[in-house]
DNA sequence: AATGCGGGGGA
DNA sequence: TCCCCAGCATT
């Protein structure tokens, strides 16, 4: 069965640019950036963080002004706070490498199981388990799972990962699940495990696993003034990232009204009414030209709406 | 065990 | 529109 799936890795992977090496910082900036984000998301982001810090010495004495700028647009902002800390812990206490012990790596910020594991098996080649989305799928329909258990799951994965290559069996894992093993519509005809696995023999495909049910989403109305002369708008900085002065009930001071827009976060619905014009108050906000901040993606549309 | 955290993609 | 995606930290 691992033969089979190995076999089918080596054949059908797609040529990503973090499988280019197994050097553990690339290993380790790739699954940072692939954190709750696809790959086609990843890859542009990918590229120009590497560029401009191709080493882990080059990051560790990286400005978070400079990190933030090539990580805004990417989302989960605290993934990039917890790569600057864990790059100077790396340089400062395990002599500018990434560790290749599961305890030293698990201490790390921003280092869970799944990363401690794909870490040492991608990078080391060690059998650590991962259990990701694509193998929180793939398991359970191959040995016809019905119900959650991240225990068993955790324990068939390392069971699978007790191999001669740790590193094929578990990127092979994850990209049947992410290229053939699909949440909707699994490509059955095609998958090398087909005769093996219990889900397709009893058509259970669609009901493994479970559909996850989510707090319905809360919508939230806000204010942004957006003052812009000459390219530079009155912002202020949080946690990295750049942003317009935001209220929830129009401040006082003379506006117009230039345009709204949509976005959504995790599970809140925000309606942004934008407004031109002149605060009574500046708030701690400060001028700033634009196209030097980082900012997130709703404040680029905040932008994009007020200049159209 | 549940929740917050961005943003994008597919059906 | 709903749900997911190479998760982690906090409560």
């Amino acid at each position: 069965m691992i033969g089979l799936l190995v076999a089918w890795f080596e054949e059908n992977q797609r040529d990503l640019p973090w499988r280019r090496t197994y050097d553990p910082y690339h290993v380790w900036i790739s699954e940072v950036m692939l954190q709750q984000t696809q790959v086609e998301t990843v890859l542009p982001y990918y590229e120009r963080f590497l560029k401009e810090f191709p080493s882990l010495e080059a990051l560790a004495k990286a400005d978070e002004h400079t990190v933030m700028g090539l990580w805004a647009g990417l989302g989960y902002y605290r993934r990039a706070k917890h790569l600057m800390a864990a790059a100077r812990e790396m340089v400062e206490q395990h002599g500018g490498r990434v560790p290749s012990d599961y305890d030293s790596l698990i201490a790390l910020p921003g280092v869970g199981q799944y990363m401690a594991g794909a870490v040492l098996s991608i990078a080391f080649n060690k059998p650590y388990p991962v259990v990701d989305g694509n193998v929180r799928r793939v398991l359970p329909r191959l040995f016809g799972w019905a119900d959650e258990n991240p225990k068993a799951l955790w324990e068939a994965a390392e069971r699978l990962a007790q191999s001669a290559e740790p590193r094929l069996v578990n990127q092979a894992l994850m990209e049947l699940g992410a290229t053939v093993c699909s949440f909707r519509s699994p490509r059955c005809l095609v998958c090398p495990l087909q005769g093996e696995c219990v889900a397709y023999k009893t058509g259970m495909q669609d009901s493994i696993p479970p559909v996850k049910k989510r707090p319905a989403a809360v919508h939230v109305r806000l204010c942004s003034i957006v003052q812009g002369t000459d390219g530079r708008y009155l912002m202020k900085c949080t946690d990295g990232l750049w942003e317009f002065p935001m209220f929830a009930e129009l401040p006082a001071g003379s506006f117009n009204e230039v345009g709204s827009c949509r976005h959504t976060i995790t599970h809140h619905r925000i309606s942004v009414t934008v407004y031109e014009g002149s605060l009574a108050q500046q708030y701690g906000y400060t001028w700033k030209e634009f196209d030097t901040v980082p900012v997130s993606s709703l404040t680029r549309k905040i932008r994009n709406c007020a200049r159209s």
